[in-house]
DNA sequence: TAATTTGGTTTATATTATAAACTAGTTTAC
DNA sequence: GTAAACTAGTTTATAATATAAACCAAATTA
């Protein structure tokens, strides 16, 4: 009756991130700091889950003389941000 | 950018158990159990959490002389899980 | 009357989320 | 040129959560 929710995704953090790079395709580190304002350790962590997952990208680079990291979604990503918001309309949708 | 999520209804089993409520406004805990396929002390444990946040409604009582469980949702439980889908679609509507 | 079943609750454990502390280097102000 | 403050993160410690396992009380069945 209740399909699992994909736990990786169903994390408030990784959800957001997931979310902003699902539209903008890629984004610096800053940038996903700035739109969800976590705190940059909780960031840093969820980026590496989402990456563990193969649900991102992370490229690490320098830019101006500071480090940059950039993430990208994959197709796995994205299937899987597809799959978690069809599993939770099924939840959602009886209201 | 992105608001918080209620953390009550964040939770699969909790969110699941309320979008039971949702639909059928009353439901015992053994119907509850077969639904969501959760184990019973798992069920418990957030029917007291829903409980707590006044949520829900539990009314504990005998019925052919076993206990029986009842869960009904609560205006403010209504409020709360149509507010909750809402600033979940502020997350996904971006995909 | 012993074993099994019902309908749960409590407790222990593993996982998560989070903030705080830290690293490594850069820029600015004196 | 060096101390203070800032950038861009990572690591670690802690608190909160989710979950299953163990347990309890009573009823039923063999």
């Amino acid at each position: 009756m209740f399909k699992d929710l994909d736990p990786i995704l169903h994390s408030q953090l990784r959800l957001a991130i997931m979310s902003l790079l699902i539209s903008v395709k890629e984004a610096e580190f800053t940038f996903i700091k700035e739109k969800t304002n976590a705190t940059a350790g909780n960031i840093s962590v969820q980026v590496q889950k989402l990456k563990d997952a193969n649900y991102i990208e992370v490229t690490k680079q320098f830019k101006d003389n500071y480090p940059q990291t950039i993430c990208k979604i994959t197709a796995t990503g994205v299937k899987a941000f597809e799959a978690y918001v069809k599993t939770l309309q099924e939840y959602i949708k009886k209201s």
